[in-house]
This record gives structure tokens, sequence and C-alpha cells, in this order.
DNA sequence: AAAATATGTCAACATGGCTGACATAAATCG
DNA sequence: CGATTTATGTCAGCCATGTTGACATATTTT
């Protein structure tokens, strides 16, 4: 592998780390309330774009008419989301969040805005080097230590003065 | 939703839809095999870092002892992945893939470093929107017309001259 | 010799993907 | 108008992959 592809093979795994740690503070608060993964990216994708129809959720999520249906009963039976019918074309679910919907898509969105925050500001100064700094900033300050060690295992140069900022 | 917010809650759709694309070129290669995304992910791992114990596994994929057995267990009787004992603590199993391991990961990374090499080469120049842009170019391009088009219909500031690059 | 550690294994369960078939209502087309 | 297409819902069932908790084994450490 040369050392090109190496840099590259970092993002992909960089890519990995920063997702993974991305959705486990919406997962936490999803937990208690008997919600999963699924629920939150209705739940979010329906709060930021109110009146969104269920095709359009299909084209966005790339998941089927039936999965989608399971969590969108229950969150529209929790009375988290709520349909109109289309104004122009009755067939189309218009889908909204209600009170209480707003407040959890807030709720959840809440620790990725600050992790998203946090890691533009890392990013922000470093030019070229921004979007690994970014990713990199993606991943729990507790966990980057770990990645830093795993990533040092292959090659040499890891952004090293990058550490627990 | 402030300004500066709304561009957060972008990165965070970014990050999403980076991530559903990122994941789907392998996909479709595993599928094929009868493997899943858990396997792409200990393959690439083990082929990345040779000689990695169960321990660093968990400790890397979050995931439970069992659930990571279940895939181990199938790449090793598949002849992808083999153990060997740590030359130092017999207790270990270091983890090693196989000639048809390494190229099945390989072939399965071949895709995702086209595509973090065309995101990196759409970022390089655009200095603070290095990130966005990244993440952007992250998206299949037949797929960003759309995202640019649910994105544009909550903001305005979308790097609309960013499309069909 | 006892305790801690690395790993494996079992049973059981939940979530969230998938397919394919079919139903309904509404819009559109010829 | 009648036929077709479209948007959505729904059912049954399957599979992959996450979870917990208990327990077994070999090996190392104390």
């Amino acid at each position: 592998m040369g050392h090109a592809e190496a840099l590259l093979a970092q993002t992909i795994e960089l890519m990995f780390f920063a997702y993974r740690d991305f959705t486990s503070d919406p997962d936490a608060i999803l937990a208690e309330r008997g919600f999963g993964r699924a629920h939150h990216r209705v739940l979010h994708f329906v709060s930021r774009y109110p009146g969104l129809r269920v095709a359009d959720l299909l084209e966005i999520l790339k998941i089927t008419k039936q999965s989608l249906a399971r969590v969108l009963k229950q969150l529209i039976e929790e009375g988290f989301i709520e349909q109109r019918s289309g104004p122009v074309d009755r067939r189309e679910r218009l889908l909204y969040t209600t009170e209480a919907g707003s407040r959890l898509a807030r709720k959840l969105m809440e620790p990725q805005l600050e992790r998203v925050a946090d890691a533009l500001r890392a990013a922000a100064s470093k030019g070229g080097e921004a979007v690994e700094a970014f990713l990199f900033a993606m991943i729990d300050p507790a966990e980057r230590g770990r990645v830093l060690g795993l990533i040092g295992r292959s090659r040499a140069d890891v952004p090293a003065d990058e550490d627990e900022r």
C-alpha cells in the first residue's frame, strides 16, 4: 500500500469512528424512550423539513416502505409526528412533528450540534488538513487516544499534534 | 433556529448522507457473498492491523463479544481470517487475514478509497469550506441533486456552486 | 494455590433491514 | 367515463446484527 493510499485508508477509518461516535449521544437518549436510531432519523428529517411526504423519507433514508412504516407508525401513535393530507394531492400524507416531537427532535440534535460545532472549530484553522481534523475531532475525546494509538500502528504521518484537544 | 445553528444542522445531515453512501458500495459486494456490514468491519480492521486481538476489535467496534463472535466465526470458517496464539501471552488469539481475506478486504476497500480520494480532491482547494465540500462530495453523484434539493428547502446559504461535479 | 484475564459459548431477545403480495384512494390519461 | 398510474398502507415472514447474562476454559499473575 502506497503512502497516498495509506492516508486515504486512514480517512476511511476516521469516517467509521466519526460516525460511530456521532450516533452514540442520541442513541443513549432514545434508549430511555424505547426508540432506536431509525426513529431518530425519521423524527429528525420530519422536524427539519416539515411537510415531508412518505415518499420523500423513503428516498432520503434509502429504506423500504415496510421498514419506514414500522417506526413511523410508532412515532405517530405516541404523538411525536402527525399527518395531514396534501392540500393539492390528497393521496399524499404530509408529515409534521407535534409539539412533543419538536422537543424530542431538538433534544436529540443538541449533542450532535455541539459535537459538530466543536469539530468544525477544530478544523477551521487547519486549511488543507481541515477534513481529517474535523473527522478526528468528531470522535469522543476519551476515544481519540485509542484511535490515534491504533492508526499510529500502521503508519508514521499521523496528525499527532492533534490529540486530546 | 439561528443562522449558525442551521449550518451545523446541515452538517449533521451531510454526515448522515456521506456515511449512508460511503457504506453502500461495499454492501453491494458483501451481499454477493452472503456477508454483511459487520463482516466488513472486522475484515477491514484485521486486514489493516494484522495481529489485532479480539479485545482490540471489541473496543474498536464497540459491540459485544457475542455480536463479534458470530461474524468472526464465519470469517474464520470460510477461510478469510485465521488466528494464532499470542507468542508471549498464549491466551490471546491474534487475528490475521488469509490470502483470500486480504483479497476481499482489498476489493471492499477499493470503492471507498476512490470515493474518499475524490472527496478529498474536491475539498482540497476549498480552504474553510473543505469539510462541507468533502462530505458533500462523499455523496453519490446521482444523489447530490436530491440532497441539495432537500437541504435547499430549509435554508438559503447552501453551497450551490458545489453541485454535480 | 488463588485470583484475574482473554477468550469462547449458549440461550434468548429486540431492532431494523429485507421481500413480495395485495388493498385503497386519488389523480391522471386516453 | 373508464382504465391506469400513483401514493400510501398493510400483512406475513425472513435475516442480520445488536443486546444481556451466565458459564467454561486456558493461561497468566499475584
